[in-house]
DNA sequence: ATGCATGAGCG
DNA sequence: GCTCATGCATA
């Protein structure tokens, strides 16, 4: 098997104040098509991630009870940091970060970000098509959802404070796609940010079916879907779409939207996430929770419509990570066969499988946690491309596997 | 737009 | 070990 593609991971990374950046990034010849095994990287990041926990308290049980401690990671590809070193030391000097460690610049946590007010209304003039399929997770199948509680829309813990002399915009309009943009960053505090309110989440309590949809419930009657209340699955389905559609009219990018939430909120995303929400391919707790972020920026891009303000963004620091490794397709379909007589194999017979299918055991591993957790996701993956087909099954699927209910451990084990 | 990957937090 | 949130790199 030839190794795939293998091109030096260009270390571009620094601050970089100015609107208009390079992005140099070169793919040697290359065609991906083996198994490969790209295991070429260097010691990642040094990400101190501070988190913290706000006050959620949604906890739930029991998910896999796995001995396993923590740590047990057993994979480095980290190996030859001098390649990288080589290509960053050209400028920056030290490629990763030396020792960025923890400051906690953690302020104060207090906000009312539940404010997202409607999102619909702004001047929106247009904007309708909303046919909406119920297919998914969303729309009109309102299942039943039992997560009225344990709200997910808070925290932030909002690194600094503008006071209000930022501006979404900056970056140029005239995006030749995405991939200039890359920015200077409001140095100030930790580039990291804490991009990590991450989850204290999971409250399965034995079936799945949790982030399902819900509706208003009933009594407080507040049929806005914008208020502090858990947005139904319509709403944000809704949401995602005049999204799209406004950030496309204003002119910017997937990418723009995420390092401007950074700006706002000290909080980055990538244009993964913003398109995953604009995708509904996100949990929808998730979705919940970036909601009001983007309905900010919404707002705000609104108000400064024509603000060309130099944007202050962060730099993704150099963090290496493993190459992706290429699937054949073959294989592909082999992983797709095992993942439907057993979507979690048991560590035995991952091994056998990253055996037969000569593949890392971790890549078997992480493949199957991504194959679950697409299976998750709420755009199901057959998702009524068509609107017509749309309107079919709408209550026995579930972002969460239908049901397997059955445990299938170690079917067959070699050795 | 997505596939593979990292990592925090939880058993 | 898993889930879940998130993103780099890629097609």
């Amino acid at each position: 098997m030839a190794a795939a593609t293998s091109s030096p991971y260009l270390a571009s990374s620094r601050i970089l104040s100015g609107p208009v950046v390079h992005s140099d990034r070169r793919g040697g010849g290359m065609q991906p098509g083996s198994t490969a095994a790209t295991t070429v990287s260097s010691g990642y990041r040094g990400d101190p991630s501070v988190k913290m926990v706000q006050s959620d308290f949604m906890h739930g049980t029991m998910v896999s009870g796995n001995g396993g401690h923590m740590l047990s990671h057993a994979h480095q590809w980290v190996t030859s940091a001098a390649a990288a070193a080589a290509a960053a030391a050209a400028e920056a000097g030290s490629p990763w970060p030396p020792g960025p460690q923890p400051q906690d610049g953690k302020r104060n946590a207090v906000r009312e970000d539940l404010h997202s007010g409607s999102a619909l209304h702004h001047r929106s003039p247009h904007l309708g098509p909303h046919q909406t399929h119920p297919g998914s997770w969303g729309g009109a199948s309102s299942a039943h959802i039992s997560i009225t509680e344990g709200q997910q829309q808070q925290q932030q813990p909002l690194i600094y404070s503008q006071p209000g002399g930022f501006t979404v915009n900056g970056m140029l309009s005239s995006h030749t796609g995405q991939s200039l943009m890359h920015a200077g960053l409001v140095r100030g505090e930790s580039p990291e940010l804490d991009h990590g309110s991450h989850q204290h989440h999971h409250h399965h309590h034995h079936h799945h079916n949790h982030h399902a949809i819900h509706h208003q419930h009933h009594g407080v009657s507040h049929d806005s879907p914008s208020d502090e209340d858990t947005p139904t699955s319509d709403d944000l389905e809704h949401f995602a779409k005049q999204f799209k559609q406004r950030r496309i009219k204003l002119g910017f990018t997937q990418a723009d939207v995420g390092l401007a939430l950074g700006t706002l909120y000290g909080n980055v995303f990538s244009q993964t996430t913003i398109c995953r929400f604009e995708a509904l391919q996100l949990s929808f707790k998730n979705m919940c929770k970036l909601k009001p972020l983007l309905n900010k920026w919404l707002e705000e891009a609104d108000s400064t419509t024509g603000s060309p303000t130099s944007i202050d963004k962060i730099a993704t620091q150099g963090r290496k990570r493993k190459k992706r490794t290429s699937i054949e397709v073959s294989v592909k379909g082999a992983l797709e066969s095992h993942f439907l007589k057993c979507p979690k194999p048991s560590a035995q017979e991952i091994n056998s499988l990253a055996d037969t299918l000569q593949l890392e055991k971790e890549v078997v591993r992480v493949w199957f946690c991504n194959r679950r957790q697409k299976e998750k996701r709420m755009t199901p993956p057959g998702l009524p491309r068509t609107p017509e087909d749309a309107y079919s099954q709408v209550g026995s699927m579930g972002p969460d596997t239908p049901s397997p209910s059955i445990d299938c451990k170690r079917m067959y084990s070699d050795t």
